[in-house]
Order: C-alpha cells, then sequence, then structure tokens
DNA sequence: ATCATTTGACCGAG
DNA sequence: CTCGGTCAAATGAT
C-alpha cells in the first residue's frame, strides 16, 4: 500500500502540475480570439489531468475506506459500523434478486426492488449546504431513527408517483461519524416525465430548497443524459455508449462551485437490467456537505461534472468492485495503472460512478 | 385550496 | 420482539 502511495503520489503531483501548467496555456490561449481547437485541446487536457488526479485520490481514499470504518461505504459492507442492522444495500443486494419475485402489494413495505445500486459520496468543502439539486422531484414521506445511528433516516418519493406512477424513492441518512456526510440511497428508476426528459427544468433554487429534497445530483442516466451531451460538446468528448437505452446510470452534476465532491458507487447485481425499468436501480449516495443536512444545495444549474465518471471508490464487496471495475475499466482503462483514459464519457460504463470534486472553482 | 412535511402508527421481515 | 419502511392524518406553507 505505502508503495502505492508513492507512485500515486508521484502521478498525482504529475497530473495536477501538468493540468495547472495546461491551465495557464489555456489562460494565454484564451486572449487569442482564434485557434478555439486549442483551447478546446487544453481544456480536455486539463480535465484529464484533474481526472487522473482525482481517480488517484479516490481510489486511494476508497481502498482504504474498504478497510477503514468509514462511514458512507458501510451501506455495502455487511459488517460496516454505519448500519448496523443490515444495510440497506446489502438487503437490496439480497432483495434484488429475490424482490424480483416479491413485488408483493404490502402496503408498507418495501415495494421497490433495486436490482443495482450505487454508493456515492459527494463532498462539500464549500459554504454551500446541503446536497443538491438532483433535477427529480422528491417528496418526503416519512423519516425514521435507525438503531446505532445518531441521525434519522428520511424517506423520499417521487413526486410524481400517484400522477405518473413513478415508483422511484431515496433515501437519505446522515452519517453519525461525520455529520457532513450523506448516505444516500435511491431505488427503483424515474418512469415520470423528468426522467424520461432528462434534464428537467429545475424549480426555482429557493423552491428547490424548501422541498427538502436534498437532491443528489446522482441522476440516472436518463435525466443526465441530456446534460452530458451537452457537456460533452462543450469539451468535444463522445458518449456514444450512453445512448443506450436503458442506462441507468446515476449521473451527477455536482457543484462545483460550491466546492461539493461527491463520490458514486454503484453496485451492479448480476441481474439483467433490460427490463423492469423502474424496479431496477438503486443508489446509495454519500453526501459531504457542510451544514445543512437533509435539505437544500443548491443545484448548480449547470453541469458541473468535472468528472466523466472518472473517478470513483467502491466501497463494495471484492466481487462487486471487481465488476464494476472491470465495467469502468473499460472506459477510463484501467483506473490505477495506466491512466490512459480519455475524457470519454461514453466509456464510462453503466455502472460509472461520477465523481465530482468542484474542479472549476 | 392545494401541496408538502411531520410524525405516530402500522406492517412484514428477521 | 425489534427494526426498517411505509402509510396517512395532522399540520404547515404558499
Amino acid at each position: 500500500m505505502e508503495s502505492e502511495w508513492s507512485w500515486e503520489q508521484n502521478t498525482l503531483i504529475n497530473e495536477l502540475v501538468q493540468g495547472m501548467e495546461l491551465a495557464r496555456k489555456l489562460k494565454e490561449d484564451l486572449r487569442m480570439p482564434y485557434s478555439v481547437d486549442s483551447k478546446d485541446m487544453l481544456l480536455q487536457r486539463i480535465l484529464s489531468s484533474y481526472e487522473k488526479a482525482l481517480l488517484i485520490l479516490r481510489c486511494n481514499a476508497s481502498t482504504s475506506e474498504l478497510q477503514a470504518t468509514s462511514q458512507a461505504t458501510a451501506t455495502l459492507l455487511p459488517e460496516s459500523p454505519i448500519s448496523v442492522h443490515g444495510s440497506p444495500l446489502s438487503e437490496d443486494l439480497d432483495g434484488a434478486v429475490k424482490d424480483h419475485q416479491e413485488i408483493k402489494h404490502d402496503s408498507k413495505k418495501r415495494k421497490i426492488t433495486p436490482k443495482w445500486m450505487d454508493h456515492v459520496r459527494v463532498s462539500c468543502e464549500s459554504g454551500l449546504e446541503g446536497p443538491q439539486e438532483d433535477g427529480y422531484n422528491w417528496r418526503k414521506y416519512g423519516q425514521k431513527d435507525i438503531l446505532g445511528a445518531k441521525y434519522p433516516r428520511s424517506y423520499y418519493r417521487c413526486t410524481f408517483r400517484n400522477t405518473q406512477g413513478c415508483w422511484a424513492t431515496k433515501q437519505v441518512q446522515r452519517s453519525d461519524e461525520d455529520p457532513t456526510i450523506f448516505d444516500i440511497t435511491y431505488r427503483g428508476k424515474h418512469t415520470c416525465s423528468q426522467g424520461n426528459n432528462a434534464v428537467l427544468p429545475p424549480k426555482s433554487p429557493d423552491k428547490q430548497e424548501k422541498t427538502h429534497s436534498h437532491n443528489i445530483d446522482i441522476h440516472h442516466a436518463q435525466a443526465s443524459q441530456e446534460n452530458l451531451t451537452k457537456f460533452r460538446n462543450i469539451l468535444s468528448v463522445n458518449t456514444d455508449k450512453l445512448d443506450n437505452g436503458d442506462m441507468a446510470y446515476p449521473f451527477t452534476f455536482p457543484s462545483t462551485s460550491s466546492g461539493c465532491t461527491k463520490q458514486y458507487n454503484h453496485s451492479l447485481i448480476p441481474l439483467t437490467l433490460e427490463n423492469e425499468y423502474f424496479l431496477s436501480d438503486q443508489y446509495q449516495t454519500h453526501l459531504l456537505s457542510p451544514t445543512t443536512p437533509e435539505s437544500n444545495y443548491l443545484p448548480s444549474p449547470t453541469f458541473q461534472m468535472n468528472e466523466f465518471g472518472a473517478i470513483y471508490n467502491k466501497p463494495y464487496s471484492d466481487s462487486d468492485i471487481n465488476e464494476i471495475i472491470s465495467t469502468n475499466t473499460s472506459a477510463t482503462n484501467s483506473p490505477i495503472p495506466d491512466f490512459n483514459f480519455s475524457l470519454d464519457p461514453v466509456e464510462i460504463d453503466p455502472n460509472f460512478p461520477f465523481n465530482t470534486p468542484g474542479f472549476f472553482s
């Protein structure tokens, strides 16, 4: 590990230095009206450098998290401290399989069964509070004190559940170890217009804050695709794969401006994702936010996804990790060893955790 | 009046 | 029996 870190440190430094140099170049370049291509190139390279640097950090962090008693990741790991009674995730993993048949109608129990989930960590070092709007409208329908947790868990469901039959839900749990961390679990895919139309017309920020919908920006691919496309255009990146119909990968638009970072962890449950549209996914997000917990986080209207899924942590079981990595690596190329990855969002596989440490700020 | 949140109760799983 | 997830009445906000 140590040696790895040394290696990583060097790489990290190199990447950061390179990024800085490129940024300077870009700065110079910006003075010249022409050479647009050059700017794009520089921009892309800068992003790439940061992506790599972040990736290194993430990988490192995740590695330690897996072993440490880290709050966030806990959810996926049964033995993790956070969820004393069995993490929601682990539960879901099982559920994913059995729930398959279990779509029963009991009213007060879980109705949605995810096939896969994501863990995302978002950290907001800057002042903004709370998780941001994730583009969906959520309605809080419950709150529960969880055994072993200092803070209650909040339950949200899609506002359009009744009107459009959208069964997407999410749970928000503040970490007791670090109040600035929020574990968010998304379940079910949005089948509402929001989900289908992607970027939804955000309400005014004010309103969003009020909704408590502390939406973290992890989105289902659907919602994010559009953003991604925009972003891609700006960066001149290809996103071919994102066009796949049902990729429901969460997506995040971290508010860079607010200095928030998020880490997504997806756990792909070995089931076919193709069908069962909305019963399918579950994401878990860990939010790190400074002050306000469950609510608010101004959405950054503009995507600030610095990360094209480049960085991600997987506090998962080995198998999960392997699975994820295998899929992800295709996009970024091996996470650590060879950082040849290009900023190709496309390649970011569906189960891709987009990380977002506000890098442009 | 409408819609969202709060909160205690209910229910099923373990 | 305990605990997590959901319901739904009460309450609040707009």
